[in-house]
This record gives structure tokens, C-alpha cells and sequence, in this order.
DNA sequence: ATCTCAATTGAAAAAGGTTATTTTTTATCC
DNA sequence: GGATAAAAAATAACCTTTTTCAATTGAGAT
């Protein structure tokens, strides 16, 4: 999803939300101003890997009524579309960020154990381990998981 | 750990329920019949990754009496000594199993996304690419967590 | 515009896993 | 054996997430 850029605020273009609204078509699903002002707040804090209460205290600032039911809802079937990706750092909530639809998989993260930032790592190198692995255990890797525990260099 | 066999039953030997004592022991706690248990079911499920309800429905023929609060507990604590590892593979609850003493971290897991059945991969070849990122983020790497999902030689 | 119908919503309750509290029991040390 | 502290059971509390249900909304047909 390609973004652009309107003062300070990252925000769907009126092509994106096109897209967005004929996907859900597509299933039949229907382009609500709660889903759109969800999937907003996504955009605008790419990298930031929301929680749903996160996203729901944001998302007040815009539509002051909607339901915490409907975050959740909305994540789940935005997860479904294709659109988000759900994350968990072992910090008893679920975290969704936005696909790279151009990558296969998503990229791995590194954790700080001191301070709990956590870093984006573009490097896929587990092209020959995944090779290796599904030859020698006759498994078809679809998909990876790959957190890095450590100390960030402001932490270490 | 080591461990040995009992006709069918594999249980701590005399000698590691000692050590277990003692290393209980000099942290300020007590080796009680129910800890014992509950590591005995872990030791006997090993490479079952066994929740903590699982682990009392196992521990309860045993141990009639013990509540799951202690189930709860006795995991925390043999976590916090490093007997166990916590994993959680996304399916609502968390999972334990015996840390490999020998080795740095832990190994992998290649996880069936049609059948579920959860697979080790002793291949450690992260090493270089450890290496690489610690030097490009300046982050230096502790433990990891790499799950591959895919299909498994009986689903695929 | 209005009607119809299925999808969606908000509010509240329920569910599910995990943790905390309280009282009682048990183990250890002197 | 008695004092002291840790651990247990039982229960309640907690937190995130899901479900329920009545009311509302949106999209297309009338």
C-alpha cells in the first residue's frame, strides 16, 4: 500500500481506498468510515506495531463512539484480507503491522531485553537454511517467524 | 537432563531429583512432591510442549489434590531457573519445554499449518547471519525464537 | 426517495488463560 | 517439639479477546 504524505499526517489516497472498498466488495464485505479510520491509524503509525487497544485509543480521537469489539473485528478481518500481518512480541497483547506485499514473508525483529524497542531487519538471508531445512526434514516452508533477543546499541 | 527409562515410564533418577533439591535449595525453595510431579510429566512428555493445563491433567493422576495456581507457579519458577523454556506457538496458550543445557539457545521448530504437529530442527546455521546483523544494527544478539511454517512430508 | 435485507455496529456479557490473594498446610531450622 | 517461613489449595480477580444481541447502517432494487 503506497502512502503519501499531506503536512505532518500520513493518510490513505482517494485511489487506495478505491482499492481498499472493492476488495471488500470482492467478499462482500462493505467499506465502513470505522474500518477505514482503523486501517488509517495503521498507516499512520506504520512501524509502530499497534495493539488493538492502541489502535482503539487512537482511532477515538476520530470516531469517538466506535467499539473496542469493532478494533478487534476489524484487525482480525483485515488480517484475513491479506492487509495486516499479527504479530506477538510475548507482551500479552497481539501487534498488527502492514504487509509488504512485495516480500514473500515479512521481515524479522530484533528485541531489546532492556529497553523493549523493537528494530525492523530487512535482511532475509534464511533463503539457504530454508533451503537445507526442507530437504532434510521434507517440509514445505510457506512462512518464517524470526525474533533476535538482545541489546539494541543504545543498551548495550 | 538425563534421563532413563522404567519400563515404560521415564522419571528423574534419584541423582537428579538431588541436584534438583539443591539447586531449589540454594535460591531459598523446597523440592515438594507436587514440583517434582509436574517436572516428572514434563521429563516423561518431552518434545510434547505440554501447556500448563496439560500438565495438569498429566500431574492430576498423580497428584490428585494439586490446583492449577500451582501448575502456574511451579512453571514460572522452573523457567526463572532455567530448567524450562516458554514458547508460545499462537494458539492461545503458552508452552513448555526442558532448556538443552548444552546448547546456547534453543533449536527451531517447523510448525504443519494443516495438522499442527510440531517438529525440531536441531540445524543451528544462524550463526552467520547472527553475525551479520550484530554487526550491521549494532545489536548484540542473545537468544532467538525462529519458527518455519509450512507443510509437513504427511500434509504436503 | 424509499424499501429491503444482509452486513455492521456498540454495549454488555461471556469466555479463556493467567495471576494474585487469603487461609491452611507443610517443611525446615534451632 | 516449637518457631518460622515457604508452599499449597481454593477462590477470586484480572486482562485480553470473543460472542451475543438489539439497533443501525449501507448498497442495491424498487
Amino acid at each position: 500500500m503506497k502512502i503519501f504524505h499531506w503536512g505532518v499526517i500520513i493518510m490513505m489516497t482517494k485511489e487506495e481506498t478505491e482499492k481498499l472498498k472493492q476488495d471488500l466488495k470482492e467478499r462482500g464485505y462493505k467499506l465502513t468510515p470505522q474500518r477505514r479510520a482503523i486501517l488509517n491509524v495503521i498507516i499512520v503509525n506504520e512501524g509502530k506495531h499497534l495493539s488493538p487497544e492502541e489502535i482503539y485509543d487512537q482511532v477515538k480521537m476520530e470516531c469517538p463512539e466506535i467499539g473496542l469489539a469493532t478494533v478487534y473485528r476489524t484487525v482480525q478481518l483485515l488480517e484475513k484480507m491479506g492487509i495486516l500481518y499479527k504479530m506477538n512480541f510475548d507482551d500479552g497483547v497481539s501487534r498488527y503491522e502492514l504487509v509488504h506485499s512485495a516480500e514473500d514473508h515479512q521481515h524479522h525483529h530484533l528485541i531489546c531485553l532492556k529497553c523493549g524497542a523493537i528494530e525492523e531487519v530487512e535482511d532475509d538471508l534464511l533463503e539457504v537454511l530454508e533451503e537445507r531445512i526442507s530437504k532434510k526434514y521434507d517440509f514445505s516452508i510457506e512462512n518464517h517467524d524470526v525474533k533476535f533477543y538482545g541489546y539494541c546499541k543504545r543498551c548495550k
